[in-house]
DNA sequence: GTTCGGAACGTTAACGGTTCAGTAGCCTCG
DNA sequence: CGAGGCTACTGAACCGTTAACGTTCCGAAC
């Protein structure tokens, strides 16, 4: 038993002397014969060892796989890792569940470039999180004939995209630290491109930064603060290719023993953040009298922390992308009607992690 | 463009004046052909916008869908809360992204007993993880003619089976609390039926719970502490559907209030353990002193409370789940040569919520 | 000059279903 | 009594590939 597949409806309909439509429709549409042929159909098939019909089959004739592609250019594992990541295929699977579709995790190893997997992917769709804009994923995704949502990514013509407002959000973090009167800042960012790099990250590169919320990101920062009259070109900026709480520490290490003097350090993910407040807390300096901290995304552990941060909700971009995606009145065909780019609310939360600057005065003298 | 598929092989291989194997061979053997035809047919590809062989055609014709299923009947969106449920997925996940596969997330709410999605399901095995043994998604799965791994379920015939000795592992968890002169306990267990129920449990309920995994543990625990002359049947446990810290909270406030004189509660996961420590807390008991709070899992939540525990790998769970699963030598056609039951190591952890009871002086005057 | 062998490409037959346009038989109704 | 409609079922086309062989061609070897 359980051995190659005996039986096909073909076979069944000889054995019961039926066509095949018939022993089809007993299990696509019972109202289409009568029941105690369907009774037959069907105890014959138990007796045979039909599993009932192939869903590859199927899926073929009906061009309906019966679910959507999720492709991040992360290794799968550490996809559970990252809250944020997290959030996201928490809220694509819930949305997916209501339509009775499943998601696929499509294996796109950063290392190897394994396009294939992609065309090989037997989905009705596909969501693209987080990759970087010139990751050939995602180009093989595009040239897929099937309804496409990108989150997090620039826009790209005739494909819906979710995400919120990276530039206008961490402008308005910008602007909280500015009223504070921080003008001597430093930027932790997560990886901006595909190649391993890590540490200082000059102007040119981030602005040239293939992950477009990265770039988005240092972009609102860099205009609010030069608004200000901040030189950008002095501001160091950390990169981290991994994105871990220890790498975040090793960041804000690596950025304070350079410049012992800023008086906040932001970061472009809480989790970053999060380190940076180990690496406080290593040197013993008080956050946030010593030193102003900032995260970004408001995940739960920052949120524990009491973190100063933005807000985005991370499991609605999942769940919006999978409803884009799922809706059927949304396609002719493959095609969006009309491709939509939805921008989530985000909302700056102002925790325990952020205050004004000390005065030169205080930092020699204390509070 | 983006529209239904317009072109397939066929029509490039009209167009081009070749046959179908040779633009087949394009994508799929480029030895098959000569370099130069090759060229010709990408670039005609190209140029119609064929998007490479379809990979539902593909399949049904190789009967390969480059995908495993995990089975889990929770809501999809709870296995990504469950630090346990996260780890096997991680660990599935990291097995499968080796090999190159993918892994579809089939959608089975326990509520609806959608069957179907099983049944259409386009993948070439499954894993199955911690659903009820009388479950019908269950029953689907194995009828399919496609190899299966189950994850912490009573052995089916013919079936991989992965998972720790359940068992063993809460007995040595027993054997600890005993040592520790510990008799008088309390229980806190997860869902034991696929209905909804919440409360204290009878005896024949414990034993006929369809949760293989609560009932070794609960019967490991009996056995135990009946070896030492504990009256099984006066041994209050609890029972939650849900599987949140706040229903371990609850769980233990309704054990705790009909039982205070309990010396230890006993949990049947770290969640619910966690639970029971916040309950502590708020009822200013001291643990251990006061009450000893043991978990099963050695989650890092759980860790970072320095619970007393069993440890088991979880991730370790997935990953050998999908390598059976992938392992191309283990099978011949769809049928494992061998069935094979692996046994995974546990390891007591004894952390600071486990300690001896207060004897009855210490209980009125203090330590 | 025939044979041989490999490179390059073609033919045919599945793979396992679904779907749509029938058709036969029977009942109803004016 | 014939038109019309309904029920229950069938036949054939089609979904887009790939596998397993065949065929052709051409240069080298005997």
């Amino acid at each position: 038993m359980r051995t190659r597949r005996q039986a096909t409806l073909a076979s069944l309909a000889a054995e019961l002397g039926v066509s095949r439509t018939t022993v089809s429709n007993a299990y696509n549409r019972p109202d289409q014969l009568s029941p105690e042929l369907r009774r037959r159909v069907l105890e014959t098939a138990r007796k045979l060892g039909y599993p009932g019909p192939d869903p590859v089959a199927r899926s073929l004739r009906t061009r309906k796989a019966g679910a959507v592609g999720l492709l991040l250019t992360e290794a799968l594992s550490y996809a559970f890792r990252d809250p944020a990541a997290l959030g996201v295929l928490e809220g694509l699977a819930l949305a997916c569940e209501d339509a009775g579709v499943g998601v696929q995790l499509v294996p796109a190893s950063p290392g190897k470039d394994n396009i294939d997997a992609v065309h090989r992917a037997g989905v009705d769709g596909f969501v693209v999180y987080s990759v970087p804009d010139d990751d050939p994923h995602l180009e093989a995704v595009l040239q897929r004939p099937v309804p496409t949502v990108i989150i997090d990514q620039p826009v790209v013509a005739d494909v819906d995209r979710v995400g919120p407002d990276d530039k206008a959000a961490m402008a308005s973090l910008a602007d909280h630290l500015i009223e504070l009167g921080h003008r001597d800042i430093g930027v932790l960012c997560m990886r901006l491109s595909r190649e391993r790099r890590n540490g200082f990250v000059s102007r040119e590169r981030q602005e040239k930064a293939s992950y477009h919320v990265q770039r988005a990101r240092l972009a609102a920062l860099a205009e609010a603060f030069e608004a200000v009259g901040v030189d950008w070109s002095t501001v160091p900026v950390v990169e981290r290719f991994e994105h871990t709480i220890e790498d975040g520490a090793s960041a804000a290490r690596q950025l304070l023993d350079a410049h012992p003097h800023v008086t906040a350090l932001v970061c472009t993910s809480d989790i970053l953040a999060l380190g940076a407040l180990k690496e406080a807390q290593r040197r013993r300096l008080q956050v946030p009298a010593d030193l102003t901290i900032t995260g970004f995304d408001g995940v739960p552990e920052g949120e524990r922390a009491d973190l100063t941060t933005v807000r985005q909700p991370v499991r609605e971009k999942g769940r919006c992308a999978g409803k884009l995606l799922l809706d059927p009145n949304r396609r002719v065909g493959s095609a969006a009607v009309t491709p939509e780019v939805i921008t989530l609310e985000t909302e700056l939360r102002i925790g325990r992690t952020s205050a004004p600057p000390r005065t030169a005065e205080q930092r020699w003298f204390g509070p």
